[in-house]
DNA sequence: GCCACAAAATGAATGACGTTCATTATTTGG
DNA sequence: CCAAATAATGAACGTCATTCATTTTGTGGC
């Protein structure tokens, strides 16, 4: 029979804890799903959980901070899976698609991931491992794996931004004439690419090159290992 | 005899025009040579010109427009000429090195060449011209081509994040006994890659795989090409 | 059980920064 | 020669991340 807004709160600690990390990134995630981006805001953040915005900052030093936080939960989202029950071309392939495709919908993240240390990020930690294992698994020797998987990583990330590109972003306009050779390629890959987008083609020619490529490598230095004097890059 | 202050200068369109789009982006760079991207504002690229900030907006929309007009220029530093005398694969390597290199120190571009379309781009168009010439005149379908620089153009941006990132960025800390595999491979790739940095050997791994793979996809084209019902993805 | 201190909230304030607008002066096109 | 476009100034706005003083409540040590 009061009022129907339940009481705004008074200054001064709750009786209970409004807010904690898990609290915090699971709102800044659905305002990313509802929003995106852009709305992504400490203020947003905090109306969606009923607080101040300097409530926010007894948790996060900072808002890269919750980004951190959103960026190790959103590689929850990676399915590593193939790794266990597939040859390694098949596993690299599936777990890099589905790695693309989240940090499409996420590519704001990607910028921040680069930067990020991986130290307080189990999530992520957590793929690396499994996706090591896999590799590991497959015969790769144990000072390849990283640069390996950094290769493929920064493949993925640069193809997650190429997914947020606009369709016609190739288009020369007006200045078609003066590059024939490239602007003529352009409507090529256009006709060509079909129902599948161009973005996916590229992504599935680099992927597949990639990995055939990196396959090779695996082969010249198992090659070279069992050989006296082996390369020293093996 | 008067004051060593140059006389401000008074409101209203002075008798020569003080702002151009070249005379911003040669001060934007400038700036960004100085104090790097977190430097670079419309305040600071106005006080560097002698400008009130206002007046930026009677030549460029937006600062993401100024931003563009920084991204084509950095283009043109990027190194194309390999594709005019060296073999594809040389050729690739060494624009790929150089493609990287610029903007690892550009790096907040990335994200903002991902959106941007080349329309308005003339370097960007030139450097795409020259690639897609190098493929062509290496006996690439002309369909294949834009796929193919995408993935590695993709691979490149990546990388140049990557370049950016601290070099203790895998450091598991408190975490590593949770992950043994993967924090042994980080150890082991610290050893290996020496004195050539762990972003550069993660790039030459990739690069070359991806040269090689793609390669090897032209190869299987033109072999199904001089078939009967070559597959239509070449 | 009391008390000092840490923890967690509010709300007001701050300082960048990108951008807009009214105003003014000068060039330019008809 | 005049109207309109152009290009500058300076003031103002709105958004955002972040800080700070203040208030209230939980908690650990005596």
């Amino acid at each position: 029979m009061t009022a129907a807004t339940p009481a705004p709160r008074r200054a001064g600690r709750p009786p209970r804890s409004l807010l904690s990390k898990e609290r915090i990134t699971t709102a800044a995630l659905d305002l990313i799903a509802a929003e995106g981006y852009e709305g992504l805001t400490m203020s947003a953040v905090a109306r969606r959980l009923r607080v101040a915005p300097s409530a926010l900052y007894n948790h996060a030093g900072s808002k890269r901070e919750v980004l951190g936080w959103v960026q190790d939960h959103v590689m929850t989202m990676v399915d590593v899976g193939a790794f266990a029950d597939e040859p390694w071309d098949e596993a690299v392939r599936q777990w890099a698609w589905s790695y693309r495709g989240i940090f499409a919908r996420h590519a704001p993240l990607v910028p921040v991931i680069a930067v990020l240390p991986v130290t307080d990020a189990p999530a992520t930690l957590r793929m690396y491992e499994e996706v090591a294992r896999g590799f590991l698994g497959a015969g790769w020797p144990e000072d390849r794996i990283v640069p390996a998987i950094v290769a493929l990583e920064s493949f993925i990330y640069g193809s997650a931004l190429d997914v947020t590109a606009p369709g016609d972003i190739f288009d020369s306009g007006a200045l078609a004439d003066r590059f024939p050779v490239f602007t003529a390629a352009v409507r090529r890959a256009a006709e060509t690419s079909g129902a599948e987008g161009a973005a996916d083609a590229a992504f599935r020619t680099g992927l597949d090159g990639m990995i055939a490529g990196l396959r090779q490598q695996l082969a010249a230095c198992s090659r070279a290992g069992t050989e006296p004097g082996g390369s020293p890059s093996c």
